[in-house]
DNA sequence: TATTGTTATACTCTATAACTATA
DNA sequence: TATAGTTATAGAGTATAACAATA
């Protein structure tokens, strides 16, 4: 079904393109996440605390999600009060402080992770295996080109 | 250079790759578009009040762009306090209000195209022409499918 | 002097509900 | 009764600036 050229100019552009389909995902994945207490952008803080026993900065975790230090604060300590994540101090730095999961934290991502996979999925039914694997690739070199993910 | 497994789980998905790529050309658009007084969303009601002569409605702009009808009362309001847009009655429904360019607002638009559009090739340089072709494809398919544009 | 985390603030975007006038 | 537009409001996301503690 072609939309009329009115509308072409639009719906042609990767940035309007790019936009929805952002929008899709995350209206999706915040509707999986809503059960378990969790946004996306929080969901994403706690997916990293998971990923070290050692715990990660605030300053690593602000340039990994690209968000603005300031914001990270803030979703710490939501996570903090819901006692999913606690910080603690670095032994070799006194000024950082490392973001780990606590059991709990853990067990309530274990328990969202499904959920969050679901809901992309079925975001994804569109395209064939192949094309979902081109399109990250494709995605990956757009989204970390601008600012490039630093070594964690 | 490969990223940690740590962030693995978060770069590989789609949906926070979506997130920041979006945020990504968002933010170099509306950079583009600070001189003309516009931004993304606005931006976006003007071409699409330029691709008409006889105007469209705002139900049909909430449509196509996605939002929700009560936003575009804004965007429009805004459009036309700068002399972009005006509002014109429908002579075959006089609920309905056509939303049509002014000479001014086509003027603005012709000026700024060119911006914008060197502001997402910027962005895009990191891909070649088959695969902006490609990736446009896709985010089609994923940006249209759940909510679908009517023709207008 | 530079960096980590923090507080504060303002603006934009998103989401809903309720209302009016027309159909 | 349903639809087009409008008003209002609240929450979430984004962007900056300034500050204290530490390096």
């Amino acid at each position: 079904m072609e939309p009329s050229t009115a509308t072409a100019a639009l719906t042609d552009d990767v940035g309007f393109l790019l936009s929805r389909a952002s929008g899709n995902f995350v209206r999706a994945s915040n509707a999986a996440l809503l059960s378990h207490g969790l946004r996306v952008r929080s969901y994403s803080v706690l997916l990293l605390a998971c990923g070290t026993e050692e715990g990660i900065s605030q300053r690593d975790l602000a340039a990994v999600l690209g968000l603005d230090p300031s914001q990270v604060v803030l979703l710490v300590d939501e996570l903090a009060e819901s006692g999913l994540v606690e910080r603690r101090p670095s032994d070799t730095d006194r000024r950082t402080k490392l973001v780990v999961a606590t059991p709990a934290g853990r067990q309530v991502r274990a328990a969202a992770v499904g959920d969050v996979a679901s809901a992309v999925t079925g975001q994804l039914t569109e395209l064939t295996a192949t094309e979902q694997f081109l399109l990250r690739n494709l995605l990956s070199r757009l989204a970390l080109g601008a600012a490039s993910l630093p070594p964690v």
